[in-house]
DNA sequence: TGGCCTTGTCATCAGGCGTTGACAAGCGTC
DNA sequence: GACGCTTGTCAACGCCTGATGACAAGGCCA
């Protein structure tokens, strides 16, 4: 069956791009595993082999994709004293879990693409190493001071640990509107604790 | 080429745990994904053909094995003063991330083969469910009080947080034995902070 | 209009997966 | 000793994956 739609202009970089798009999303919503090429490819509406010879190999599109993803450091900016605040909110209510196209979720993309990949041993060596150098040395160097290392492990394994507590649970759509704003609040301020010290 | 080993006993009771015990420890190694039979069956020395007669699906041996763990609430048991110490140890110092046969170890692995396998889409039923029944259920009524269901939400994200940054960063290979300690037992304030309220 | 580089498609490959049904070997029982 | 049930092996199936090289078609330039 022949769809009739228009045929994708030929421009390398806008498909080059459109299939950057389509891979971030997908790895933001499944594992490096259960992405194929083949899904991603017909996503953009392209065959897959084009994406082996634009991007090299599968580890090279991942790569690539976290490459194009906001930096670890985007989620420190901004007031200290509201960080706790920011994260819980971006955690608890941020349609960043869900991978859309908002503006607030952007700066989780990066995190969450990490997360969903861990435990897939191929993408292990580019995940521990991007999650390093993307997130805990950025926040250990922000967070600063006496036993940064050690704080800035526990303010990204709470943030880890509830991102993923989100995923397990459908958004804590088991809580009530009022108890995902008590979850928010108790939350910010035990992340504001975790890196005040 | 034949190895000159004694043949397995015929014991389908034996062969069924033996089989059991090697997918445990592979489950908590790797993701489910990226546990094989025929690994699983190398393992015990045996077909892989066997593992679906005892067990029928990959999915049933998952289940399986899920239920050979030890329950969530044994990580309650003991004083509630200390929750949050004991629990610190666990993830901080327990060889259970590394899935040792330690009985420290053995009352983490249930959660452990949970965070490995999170991610994968065709485990993502079994885990959600296990998650919630066997862990945030007994903790929130554990907890109990105000604001139960909230308070174990946080509680567990921090746990499952920080033993997924244990993984992610070689068992917090890049800390000092005194920085270790010190994560310790700022986990373990926080921790208990979290569930006393 | 004819050549030619670029862009995209197609068929195919080798390899891995979980699973199946037919077959071999052990072992107690009559 | 022969039967028959249990336990385990083997070869194969169908399916899916990432990757490759040959080929078709668009579009610019002379």
């Amino acid at each position: 069956m022949v769809l009739c739609d228009v045929p994708r202009p030929r421009n390398a970089n806008a498909t080059r791009q459109a299939i950057l798009e389509a891979a971030r999303e997908r790895f933001c919503a499944e594992s490096y595993d259960d992405v194929g090429m083949r899904d991603v490819a017909r996503d953009v509406g392209v065959d897959a082999a084009l994406i082996s010879r634009y991007f090299g190999s599968k580890e090279d599109l991942f790569l690539s994709v976290l490459d194009s993803c906001k930096n670890g450091r985007d989620l420190m900016e901004g007031d200290r004293a509201d960080f706790g605040q920011r994260l819980a909110t971006e955690v608890v209510y941020g349609e960043a879990a869900r991978c859309e196209a908002d503006p607030t979720g952007e700066k989780m993309r990066g995190l969450l693409i990490l997360l969903r990949s861990i435990g897939s041993t191929k993408a292990m060596d580019v995940v521990q190493r991007t999650a390093n150098n993307r997130f805990f040395d950025p926040l250990t160097q922000w967070i600063g001071g006496e036993d940064a290392a050690v704080r800035a492990r526990l303010a990204s394994g709470l943030i880890m640990g509830m991102a993923i507590g989100r995923e397990l649970s459908d958004g804590f759509s088991a809580l009530t509107e009022e108890q995902r704003g008590r979850l928010r609040d108790r939350m910010a301020k035990a992340l504001q604790g975790l890196i005040d010290g």
